[in-house]
DNA sequence: CCTTTATATTCCTTGACACGTATATTCCTT
DNA sequence: AAGGAATATACGTGTCAAGGAATATAAAGG
């Protein structure tokens, strides 16, 4: 498990990440907010840890985490070869951002429908 | 497996991503360029299809595989909390420690923690 | 039809990982 | 030093995803 792909496909530690986005936290403070129970917490932020996502300042006993959000232009970068095709359809995005409520994804399973009997193959160029 | 998240989390299934980022390909061209078995490619290209990620067009028996990046912005929305921290590193960080909410602020000692992945020099002085 | 080509699916095994419970560690307070 | 608070780790368990091998489906061509 070393790289961020991996690393935020857990909806907890997104959870965290976004968290951590807000301001620094505690473990406690994580704990509470995000309602998880500590060890997973603890695990997670060890995972997020180890990966660069997040580093920690000790204050006493608590360990105090906090975004570092360089480890997660990984995600950015890749995410570039993908942009030249967003620039178009504008409203594609808009149906997508309503979809959205916030962490539970939309489930969508639109198998294609095959076609047949249509004569002849088509190539590409396409149409919808 | 519902979220682009975890749907981009498999290092084939970004390869196969990128590779039709660059264009439209058959499951057999896919196969060979990438160096996957067909059956693998045919399993993961489900999975990419199921959640929306491309899309398929018949061909004879050939099936032609393309993007559908719409589906990739679900990640690119998440992304965009932590934008800013990428811009200006420095101001964000310390905009968002005012902000800190409830929690009567302790002093604290820092004491830093090791830190593995990508390092990157920061310092803090204490809080306030 | 029968064969070939292209792709999808099924079954099986294996390994990773997330969680819960319990326990260890660390540091503070008295 | 003892007790408590905050956090980390160990261990056992269930789940689920990914790959391999074999097979099924679909279309084309002889």
């Amino acid at each position: 498990m070393d790289s961020a792909f991996e690393i935020i496909a857990e909806p907890n530690r997104r959870a965290i990440l976004s968290l951590l986005a807000t301001a620094e936290q505690s473990v406690g403070e994580i704990e509470r907010r995000l309602r998880m129970k500590q060890p997973t917490v603890s695990k997670h932020l060890r995972i997020l840890h180890d990966s660069g996502l997040v580093e920690s300042t000790i204050d006493a006993q608590r360990r105090i985490y906090r975004l570092q959000p360089d480890a997660l232009r990984e995600i950015e970068i890749w995410l570039d070869q993908f942009r030249r095709f967003w620039s178009s359809h504008v409203e594609a995005l808009e149906r997508h951002l309503e979809r959205m409520p916030s962490e539970p994804a939309a489930r969508r399973r639109v198998r294609k429908t095959k076609r047949r009997g249509l004569g002849r193959a088509r190539k590409q160029g396409d149409g919808k």
